[in-house]
DNA sequence: TAGTAACAGTTGATATATCAAATTTTGATT
DNA sequence: AATCAAAATTTGATATATCAACTGTTACTA
């Protein structure tokens, strides 16, 4: 059943434009950061993409998680881990340890080189990062951090 | 009206933390927002990506736009609205008309179909899109919105 | 006006993402 | 202990994204 409601200038009408829709906005801005910082890493010839860098990160603070554990973390597919890390597998940045009693899944963690290689880089990112928040106060990061968290809760 | 809450706790060491790196933030926001949709998408049998429904509303509030220009306002490769904009006329929804003394561009619009598919649907998505900023108030969403577009400033 | 550079769109090669199916392992039930 | 269901990872098929090279068109300029 259907009602139909001949759009006027009204609020209800301009909710819904496009430059007004907060997941909109999101998207693109997401799209321009990680565009922003991959030509940053290209420049600086990293060899990595911006995602392969966020897993290596994300596994530098968790240490020792499985992959399935990495991809809830990360919000990716369990595939799209799996061939990540074997690409970063066979850069040398991390490694595959078995887990005793526990054949069917790995602890994944940075090698020495993963490491070195994080640390290595690490200034540029944040130099980086720095830039595409330039002029917030802490406040106000808290406050997106706070929103955006909200908006990842309510579309559980 | 503002409500300042002095944070107690120290930037400097927090910040180089990845659950309180705004981009990562944004970026898992992103991944969720679009994982939500796409479910529903896929559950009323859309027949179309997330992705092919933005670039519909955007032709649909842009009438006439040039390719490139989709690639800008999508923050897109010109390469992917191409192969975007065949599927969407494979299936209809767009057409490519020539422009008078410009055989380089076309000008892109939604069909009949184009138009009456976006209507049918926004309902739906509407609601979905609610249900994300459930519990957000406008100053809120403002706000949000502001600071999302000064990063996208910031980077450019 | 001829020559050249820049532009718009397409195409090919390659990389990555995603879903579903397959494999191996584990845990639980009987 | 045998069976079954679920879990973790991998693989194959397919879709989409990206970069660079290419084609045709337009604008510039000498």
């Amino acid at each position: 059943m259907f009602t139909f409601v001949v759009s006027k200038v009204d609020i209800s009408t301009v909710k819904d434009d496009l430059h007004n829709v907060i997941m909109f906005i999101i998207d693109q801005t997401s799209r321009e950061a990680k565009q922003y910082s991959q030509r940053e890493f290209d420049q600086m010839n990293l060899g990595i993409t911006v995602d392969q860098w966020v897993l290596l990160k994300i596994i530098e603070h968790s240490n020792g998680l499985s992959q399935t554990d990495l991809a809830k973390k990360s919000i990716r597919d369990p595939a799209s881990i799996t061939r990540t890390l074997d690409i970063l597998q066979k850069k040398g940045l991390i490694q595959r340890d078995p887990i005793p009693n526990n054949r069917r899944q790995y602890s994944i963690s940075l090698t020495t080189d993963g490491s070195t290689f994080v640390h290595k880089h690490m200034d540029m990112v944040s130099r980086h990062r720095a830039k595409s928040i330039e002029g917030f106060n802490a406040d106000e990061l808290q406050q997106l951090k706070a929103m955006l968290l909200r908006i990842q809760k309510n579309m559980r």
